[in-house]
DNA sequence: AATGGAGTCAACCGCGGGATG
DNA sequence: CCATCCCGCGGTTGACTCCAT
């Protein structure tokens, strides 16, 4: 505070909660094709009624496609344990060590698994720290992190899709009753719970 | 088969700080 | 130098699933 900050957005016209997977798309596309230059600015060029910060949190949290998905590693989970012991919450700086992890995938993680492994051992230490970590980490299972791709394990939205995305994009095409190059035919087959899917059947090619 | 608690994870919120006019 | 804007970060929450009883 103390800045006279600007609300991000207004919470009245913008959407929240889960993403379906039209905005997904189109969120996805409008990116592949024009970048992010400016997240305040996008959503409205892109046709969304989402905040920029929603939208560059999906973007970076779920959409794009260098994201490395699937369990945490023995290995990786060391890791975070180690640098968590060096740096504390950076979660960003943590994260920046694991191409293709995100800063809230890791601490994610970290609340619900490691800081348990850990336990409470933690804040009693006092001892040698490297005994306590390869204790930790050779008693570890390879278990973890749940992180499967999409919507883990939520129900499938993609079904909702094949009601919504048809209501949604005429509604989003009569905002922008003018050229709208998002809209995308998508087959039938296509698991429309996977972005990437999407991202590689569109034959899109991330940039960087 | 039903229910309640625990675990998981996507998404939101508020703030700090760098960039810019 | 100051005010404002915008991005990115870290903490937290809420919805959902899983599992034990």
């Amino acid at each position: 505070m103390g800045k006279g900050r600007t609300p991000c957005c207004d919470k009245n016209k913008v959407k929240r909660g889960p993403w379906s997977p039209a905005e997904d798309l189109r969120l996805i596309t409008f990116i592949q094709k024009n970048g992010h230059d400016n997240w305040r600015a996008l959503p409205k060029q892109a046709g969304l009624l989402r905040c920029g910060k929603s939208c560059r949190l999906r973007w970076i949290n779920y959409l794009r496609p260098d994201l490395k998905r699937g369990n945490f590693t023995r290995e990786e989970e060391d890791s975070i344990i180690r640098l968590h012991e060096a740096w504390g919450n950076k979660w960003s700086k943590i994260a920046s060590q694991f191409p293709g992890r995100t800063d809230n995938e890791i601490k994610n993680v970290w609340n619900t698994h490691l800081k348990k492994k850990l336990g409470f051992k933690n804040s009693e230490f006092c001892g040698d720290e490297s005994k306590e970590l390869s204790s930790i980490t050779s008693s570890s299972s390879s278990s973890s992190s749940s992180a499967s791709f999409l919507s883990g394990g939520k129900p499938s939205v993609a079904g909702e899709l094949e009601h919504q995305s048809a209501d949604q994009e005429t509604s989003m095409a009569n905002n922008n009753p003018h050229h709208d190059p998002c809209i995308l035919t998508i087959p039938e087959e296509l698991d429309l719970d996977s972005p990437m899917e999407l991202i590689n059947h569109l034959g899109l090619i991330p940039r960087t």
